[in-house]
DNA sequence: GTCTATAGGATGATAGAC
DNA sequence: GTCTATCATCCTATAGAC
């Protein structure tokens, strides 16, 4: 059977930010009590608080594992000035980040995207993440419109990745349908 | 002065639902308490419990009011078949209703996409909205790449119309270089 | 129409036993 | 590492006086 049903002792912690994402994801941050997590994984509440401090610290743990992530993706965008070509590759290992392991936070994040607005610590890791991906792809005084395909262009792939968007078709075939309107984007 | 800082009796209804749809969007629906909107308009909780028989409904209350004006470009759009330059106009026409009296309340679901997404009637409401906007724009058996181009359009006005957009510039250049990026977008 | 007062419950978080 | 028990706080909502 799948090892997903095993009780694997000892990864806890790990198992508390599956649990959590997926539920931050699909019911929403706010919505999502502490209670609702442990219940879900057959321990108290208590037992979260010996592997996390706080509820924001469960996402915080899920953040930085894509930050980092995004700063290799920042880093390589770096290398070169950025051409239409490699503005495309950026969006096209973006597709890799959120279809691969972890990908599923990039989703959290926009699917929460006013509850995760206000809250200090977690506010500021999202909004340094998002400036950096705008500046490594486009000059700081491109235009408005170039700002906002870019903007778009992402939000295409995310949009598409989303596994109960009523787009249709299989994963794959939204994947694909993405980096082609992607494309059709980017400046 | 601002006619917002005289008392107006006798519009109490209203004000509630002004203040409560500048914090839904700004804070969040979940995150936005009853004390919060009635300390703002100087009253007591029961007080609103006068005007709207629970919080739900005055989301209800600001959702119906942009209903109306959806369903009428609905019905303007279903007046002949869809074509490319009808699909713009629509665009066009959605930006008006954004930038319009109640548009706001356009920015507040999408602001709150998740924490909407487990309501009861108030989602049913937004499917509802959404599906009839997409049937009337495509074909039903229009391709996975023009649903999402027609998504990412609708998106582009919508995230233009932020206030605090980080895209920089006033409201009306943002305006502007969304119809444009949409009409790239719309098949 | 608006108030005071309060019911009734859920939540994030902590203390301390095992 | 996980538990029981509990705290303090906040919430939505209601009853009833004015």
């Amino acid at each position: 059977m799948a090892e997903a049903a095993t009780r694997r002792r000892g990864d806890t912690r790990e198992r508390i930010q599956e649990v959590a994402l997926e539920r931050f994801t699909s019911n929403g941050y706010d919505q999502t009590s502490l209670r609702e997590i442990a219940e879900d994984l057959g321990v108290t509440k208590a037992a979260l608080y010996y592997h996390f401090k706080s509820k924001e610290e469960i996402l915080d743990g899920l953040l930085s594992s894509v930050a980092f992530q995004v700063d290799e993706l920042v880093a390589w965008m770096r290398e070169e000035t950025p051409t239409h070509e490699r503005r495309i590759e950026m969006i096209r290992r973006l597709g890799d980040i959120t279809r691969g392991a972890g990908g599923g936070v990039l989703q959290c994040v926009q699917q929460n995207e006013v509850a995760l607005a206000n809250m200090g610590r977690t506010t500021e890791l999202i909004h340094h993440m998002k400036q950096q991906l705008w500046d490594a792809a486009l000059p700081e005084d491109a235009s408005i419109e170039d700002k906002l395909r870019m903007r778009m262009a992402v939000m295409a792939v995310l949009v598409s990745s989303k596994p109960d968007s009523d787009l249709g078709g299989t994963a794959e075939d939204r994947a694909a349908a993405a980096q082609v309107v992607a494309a059709s984007l980017v400046p």
